[in-house]
DNA sequence: TTTGGTTGTTACCATTTGGTTACATACTTT
DNA sequence: AAAGTATGTAACCAAATGGTAACAACCAAA
């Protein structure tokens, strides 16, 4: 485009690359599919992010997920409602963020030095989060971590499931109507437990 | 490989596609990779089955997903029993099989009328079992569905990135003593829910 | 034995992929 | 003004992809 700007190119790559995810999925990430979208031609890509692996490495560190992300800090009086609030930002962290879930997804197909970046911080924002739980609600860490599997894992596969699926187990997981469904389920679990 | 056999090259075939799957999944199934790992010319591959969409109908058809797994009938006099027999009929389906996993995972990228057969017979599967327990236990068909929602969503989850990724919020999940772990949540969370 | 269909192989095709070389244009510094 | 560097483009390359055409070998039925 000839404007003879690295930063404004730089940004441009960028963008592509966001744009090319959250439509397609990090899988159609390729050179020539950012070049074309971009309209930079791709030896540039190169010269400035000299791979795609890298490139993508940049665009996950500049959309930083996971980090951004604040989660209700403990300012309940109660564990449960605590729990519950937790929860509800994972999933609404979800249902915001189109290229989150395809980063999920992603995940699935893909190792590389990013994705186990992402995973260390995943793991260390869990334990924080589990580490808490437990102490204020007297469960075990291997309890409240296997509860929190349970719903984050849950919460995970159906969002990523509900961009090309719209019902599971009769649940209609591409509408507000399903997530209502689920989250009053997890609120029915936690009544349960802590009590 | 010139045996001049048709029923059994298409055999030959179609070992390969499961294969390819078992290793690499449904994503790596192309026309070349099927050629070369059943050592038949690929016109062939278009010849007997048409397309390689066609190729995955045929074995998805054969290795009948879903349909060949005996569920737990409602034999327990409990329906506490019953609910956590369903989910550990559920789990050892998904450690058993790698296509299974695979096949999960195709599912989030793919669209095509063999695939929204498989969902179609999930749903059914699962209303059976939901409406089963549902009348059992007195808890309502959304209450049901909702838990069984969270669970499979769950394990599909974890077992798909099993694959990848040995440890899930701090649950081992590529050996059993995770899983014994999340088995263990399961029944704890029926037991606070059945009482 | 000839005819017709089945099975298999080779070679080819267009397209797309990731990646590079060579060159031109501009800007900056000396 | 000259030299050197930063930016951009067009053309090219090898490899792999899905897909087909042409041909050879074989078998069975007429």
């Amino acid at each position: 485009m000839a404007s003879r700007d690295r930063n404004l190119t730089e940004k441009r790559i960028l963008e592509a690359v966001g744009k090319i995810v959250e439509a397609e999925g990090f899988e159609a990430v390729g050179v020539n599919a950012v070049a074309s979208v971009s309209g930079v031609s791709k030896v540039l890509i190169y010269r400035y992010f000299g791979s795609i692996e890298q490139l993508l490495a940049k665009y996950l560190e500049d959309n930083d997920f996971w980090l951004n992300t604040e989660f209700p800090v403990m300012q309940y009086d109660n564990v449960k409602d605590f729990s519950k609030a937790i929860f509800r930002a994972y999933i609404d962290m979800l249902r915001k963020s189109p290229a989150l879930r395809k980063l999920y997804r992603w995940e699935f197909t893909t190792n590389n030095p990013a994705i186990e970046k992402l995973r260390e911080r995943r793991e260390q924002t869990a334990l924080k989060i589990i580490n808490a739980v437990s102490q204020q609600s007297g469960f075990s860490l291997d309890r409240v971590g296997g509860i929190s599997t349970l719903i984050t894992a849950s919460v995970s596969y159906l969002y990523i499931l509900s961009e090309n699926c719209g019902v599971y187990c009769s649940l209609e997981i591409n509408n507000d109507s399903g997530w209502d469904k689920l989250l009053e389920t997890i609120d029915f679990m936690f009544d349960n437990i802590f009590d």
